[in-house]
DNA sequence: AGATATTGAGTTACCCGTAACGTCCGCCTA
DNA sequence: TAGGCGGACGTTACGGGTAACTCAATATCT
């Protein structure tokens, strides 16, 4: 357990060549033989030297090949997938995810973001758009790329990749009361995500307002957006006495849990009431049947996120927003009114 | 973006003080005046000065607090769950994961070891107990505790912490053939976590054939273990011409699989086929019946992980092996036999 | 042959903190 | 008043690499 790591002076004193040299043959700067070469290679092959890149970092001034990513929780896949495509495109171009989870909560964020620094990333992935002014100031000084990622952000402190939840909400609003429904039902926690969430459902009330109709809202009260919620909630809001024709659900996993209610209760989907998700999350293929959802590509985004940092880390000029989009997917859990 | 990072010696210059002085109050190390203390703490608030952990990490010649964890992928929340243990643990104590997702290649592995130990990590926790030869002459030439989870492993490189599959299996075998089941099915994925999964198997396998029972296998080829190959593995498994009482599952989003395709052919659930799980995973919530299942904290294992590799840090002597434990979860998808 | 490139390798300084030690000065004690 | 002592702070020397520069030996050209 002892330090006995090998440094690059012992590699070149056993290759009796000066540390430079050394520095240059593993580095395949050029500007040496191949006799030097196989010798220090020799020496690198008998000691295991292993070069130590905080020693890099620092005798160049450089930054590192880490990028810290925030992320708020990883209990279900969603930001699960986004991690995934972020280490999978940064891994594959040499750079490491340094983890930090916020647990949705600014200041745990802000700790984070301290350490983090100080370690001299190469850049940063933040989950959301709202950062406590500490933070800020932070990352604004820090000199280094930050990516803010989920929440699009059209002011966003440098780069920003994500969805327009609003617009997505507003196109599942739209399609709803195309359908002909007019008395509509919104599910969610008031838990977290709440940004996004929160734009989704606002999206989602001004398209039916604009159509004439009216949403009937129920906030699961501190809870995770899960099946579980999914199927209380619904009990709540259909006994809260509303008329509700369909609901829109924070979720897949929320409105899987409605489905199952629904199933439970003898009502027929969508014939009693017409059900409809969002994030085309995995827990879909369980069903025989599509449900109406909006599919959205976690993978995709924390992929771009990572191109987007990599990109602004080479150089080459982006734009500043990456809208990822979104898809509205009609299933079989919505249909025309009057007609089952 | 220029390097325009304040440094201790510019705190300690323009606060009037040497960087020694500067460095003590920082570390809170004592040695110096209220005065003196007020001098530099004013000039760290106004350049907004942030210490480099990375001079630090050289100055000591000690280790860093990062902390590399390996982690197949993030594709369902089982591992999505470890990691959140370990990270919330680490967090805890001022350590920082940095996550490499080897997408269950051990050569993948190898080369994000290679890279993650350049950085000085203060440990490592690798899930799976396979490595590559190169992996394992690294490993222990690292000089840092390294912690292999997931699989109970009784002579680990240096700490382990897992569940021991093979007896969890077991366990599900003696309990299914204690309830009169002999003709049992296996369902599961040629995929990955390869060896856990497998010691499943085959701790089902003996628990059977120590009752006199037998087990017909069908293994999806190259999938992973999800709702819709829990679904499809099922028809052909049940369509292979085996008579199947039971059927046991790589995990629970497989048997929920299962279990939807027996609601599709009106098969009842336990009286035509007995159903069982693994994992105790979220998934089993939506369903309004428990699923016979074997209960594992995924969240506790990640912690205690990470609290084994912070105790070795510390120096505190704890045992090398740390079993999680398992507690099978009787449920209603499975039944006496002859008694529906 | 002498002048000028080119190549291969060594020297020095530095990155930013910290450990270890050194210095100065005021105060207390004998 | 000399001597001892400890608090407050400064000086020096790293640690593991790299940039920039220097220098010697060989190769090339006129």
């Amino acid at each position: 357990m002892k330090n006995n790591k090998v440094s690059l002076a012992e590699v070149a004193k056993a290759a009796g060549v000066s540390k430079m040299t050394a520095s240059r043959v593993l580095r395949d700067e050029g500007g040496f033989s191949e006799s030097t070469r196989d010798k220090v290679m020799a020496q690198v092959e008998r000691l295991g030297y292993l070069p130590n890149r905080l020693a890099t970092v620092f005798a160049g001034d450089k930054k590192s090949t880490f990028v810290g990513v925030s992320i708020p929780d990883l209990g279900n896949e969603v930001f699960g997938m986004v991690l995934e495509g972020i280490d999978r495109k940064l891994g594959a171009f040499s750079h490491q995810s340094v983890l930090g989870l916020t647990q949705h909560a600014l200041d745990q964020e802000e700790s984070w973001i301290e350490t983090v620094l100080s370690w001299q990333p190469a850049g940063l992935i933040l989950t959301g758009r709202s950062h406590t002014p500490k933070s800020l100031v932070m990352l604004k000084g820090a000199g280094v790329p930050v990516v803010e990622i989920w929440d699009l952000n059209s002011s966003p402190i440098d780069l920003c990749v994500g969805v327009n939840h609003f617009d997505s909400g507003y196109d599942m609003g739209r399609y709803l009361t195309g359908l002909g429904y007019r008395k509509l039902g919104y599910v969610g926690t008031s838990h977290d995500t709440a940004n996004a969430a929160t734009a989704r459902m606002n999206g989602f009330t001004k398209a039916v307002q604009d159509a004439d109709g009216q949403v009937t809202r129920h906030l699961c009260l501190h809870d995770v957006p899960g099946f579980y919620p999914g199927y209380y909630g619904t009990e709540q809001l259909l006994s809260s006495g509303a008329e509700i024709e369909a609901i829109f659900y924070q979720n897949d996993n929320m409105a899987v849990g409605g489905i199952h209610y629904c199933a439970a209760r003898n009502l027929s989907v969508p014939g009693d009431i017409a059900i409809a998700g969002w994030g085309d999350l995995p827990i879909l293929s369980i069903l025989p049947y599509r449900v109406t959802t909006v599919h959205v590509s976690h993978l995709k985004l924390g992929q771009v996120a990572a191109e987007v940092l990599l990109a602004s880390l080479d150089g080459t000029p982006t734009q500043d927003v990456h809208d990822i989009g979104f898809r509205l997917v009609p299933g079989a859990t919505t249909g025309q009114v009057g007609r089952i």
